[in-house]
DNA sequence: GGATTTACTAACCGGACGGTCGGTAGAATT
DNA sequence: AATTCTACCGACCGTCCGGTTAGTAAATCC
């Protein structure tokens, strides 16, 4: 006896799981207008009716992906952060985690930052405001760090702009089997972005 | 009498300069690929079939324009800052220049970093050499900063890419009638990397 | 052991797409 | 005045797309 009748998002069963991560990672290589539904359906051996037998559409299945995306981004990046006190460490704790998230395979996390707009305009809206959510949760950091005479005379929206350009352009340039370890990299960001923010010997 | 009968890439008439614009519009807007040949016909009062007076492919058309926004961040980014000769100053160059392109309302560059995978294998890779260069410059001029004893001890080439995405992140979200002025975005974006990047005191 | 449900498939559909073809009005050339 | 060229258009083509329908083998339920 597993979940209810009614999947919720969350209570999918494990091949419905599987057709989204296939999914999501043929969207991340070719683009969701450029992907077929034929050859998703083939990359999970099923005919594209077989596929329609688990979803409703095509702009339902990148909905799914992108819903599947942005749960991650609120459980393993935001959720574990909001404790965090010191509003230096909850910065470089978002950067980490966040930057990890975005490397670690899992495609559907890409496809969250460029994939939106082919969502229908209330799916759309409802991502959107979720992830307003993540960018005033990270510039609320700033501001507190400026209030703390913590931080350097920078616009705080611009800031947390110009951090989430630097995180979401790692997919599209990080190589598992690069030069440069996950490690480093996060090292890099952080130094740069802290280096930047905070005044000296406030860290 | 005007240029050659083999039109360079930099020789067109003002009509398919007109086209290339207003193509670059609606790709930037839909995505090249959720947008039609008829749509863009019908923007520049054309049918299809006149269109294709102009152009050879749909991909030729994306072509041309990818070309065109190159050409750009050559001319107004590049090759400015090249004489530059103090590593500092050129960095600063970089960033100012390359923001007011991103931003001044040619859509033809935002094309430049969305759509390059869906141009055929040669053209990406002519374009990508490019791109390549043009990256060489910007590492090259960090780690010219680096063996002056000028820049903290940070990875130049994972540097040099969270510079970009900080850079390249900002068509999406800057609005040339909200409430920070490019300017001032400018401003935060320069003392973000050269606080990040730069030993204090060294600029 | 019959009925129902699950997990599919083969075949198909209307429509949109990129692209082409034959033609043509009018301007320019000879 | 006849010819050629420029800048288009209406109609059309084959292909592929998202999505549907009718049906079915195997598992599950009663």
């Amino acid at each position: 006896m597993k979940a209810s009748k009614k999947p919720t998002i969350a209570a999918e069963s494990d091949r419905a799981i599987d057709i989204y991560t296939k999914a999501a990672e043929i969207f991340h290589e070719q683009g969701f207008d450029a992907t077929s539904m034929s050859s998703i359906a083939a990359a999970v051996d099923l005919t594209k009716a077989g596929l329609y037998y688990y979803i409703e559409s095509k702009e339902d299945l990148l909905h799914a992906i992108v819903n599947y995306a942005m749960e991650g981004l609120e459980t393993r990046v935001i959720e574990p952060s909001r404790g965090i006190a010191d509003p230096t460490e909850r910065l470089k704790s978002i950067i980490e985690r966040h930057a990890r998230l975005l490397t670690e395979g899992n495609k559907a996390i890409t496809i969250l930052t460029d994939e939106v707009e082919a969502l229908k305009p209330k799916h759309r809206k409802q991502i959107l405001d979720r992830k307003r959510v993540y960018f005033d949760f990270v510039r609320d950091t700033l501001d507190e760090l400026k209030r703390a005479g913590r931080l350097r005379d920078v616009n705080t929206t611009a800031a947390t702009f110009s951090l989430f350009g630097s995180l979401l352009w790692l997919p599209r340039w990080y190589r598992p089997d690069g030069a440069l370890t996950i490690d480093q990299i996060i090292q890099a960001i952080t130094d740069i972005a802290c280096g930047g923010l905070l005044v000296d010997g406030a860290n």
